[in-house]
DNA sequence: TCTAAACTCTATAGTTACTATAGAGTCAAG
DNA sequence: CTTGACTCTATAGTAACTATAGAGTTTAGA
């Protein structure tokens, strides 16, 4: 199958796939006649596969370990399992910070309510006098 | 003062001063003879103003806004809170999603356990067969 | 058979908010 | 008068793509 058909059935678009592809996350395909790359069933796997991890919010070059991992079936499974450690440990960080954000964000609101002149803005206010 | 000084003085980098500069979110300054950023005072309330924006990630376009609006004291202030309100939203959008995030990568991790190979590996399996 | 639409190719620029670097000029102290 | 600290502009790099231009290929219909 040609790329088009590849992006529909993976919910990937055409550009992010030759994008992966550039970034060896995809094996260079073959090429048809008219240099068109052909897919088949074990690309819809991996890009699959790519898609997942995305969805997860690991980074290309996480995924590139992954998928090399994948590779060398006998390797100790111990990387995996601390690369998904950092990777929760960081997504709890991140978690948290945005709660705090929220939380001042919030109390900024409430210093100020409609109708009033930016003059006399709550919240400019307070951004100006360094809170 | 120079620009390595206001930089000490606001915790911002001497690069993000004239980055902030190129983007009008300060206003070009007078050039001493030798070509150097002259500061004063008032540039430092201003940094100060946009750190702190920052700080909320607010983006620049949006404390780009603001600074205009701080700029006509006499406009009305609602377009700061639907600002403030949307940032919220999206902020609490993203905590949602990440929350969500979280309790997938903590349900994979608990299909591996160390001292397996990469071919048993639970995490490797779960993500391969689209969970 | 011809043509137009739909698809694909490569290469390049743009996104955000900066950081890092090169290469050159300026200034202050010893 | 030199050395080191500072500044200047311009450019490239970051992450993970998207968007676009300009060209070639394929397919379906008239």
């Amino acid at each position: 199958m040609k790329i088009g058909k590849l992006a529909k059935l993976t919910g990937c678009s055409v550009q992010a796939i030759r994008y992966y592809e550039k970034e060896n996350l995809l094996p260079s395909t073959q090429r048809s006649e008219g240099n068109f790359r052909l897919y088949d069933d074990s690309h819809i796997e991996q890009l699959s596969f790519i898609k997942l991890c995305r969805g997860l919010d690991l980074s290309l070059s996480e995924i590139r370990q992954l998928l090399e991992l994948k590779r060398s079936p006998g390797a100790q499974c111990d990387e995996v399992n601390r690369m998904m450690e950092t990777h929760i440990q960081q997504v709890e960080t991140r978690i948290r910070e945005l709660m705090q954000l929220n939380a001042q964000l919030k109390s900024l609101r409430r210093h100020c309510s409609d109708q009033q002149t930016v003059e006399h803005c709550g919240i400019l206010q307070s951004l100006s006098s360094g809170q």
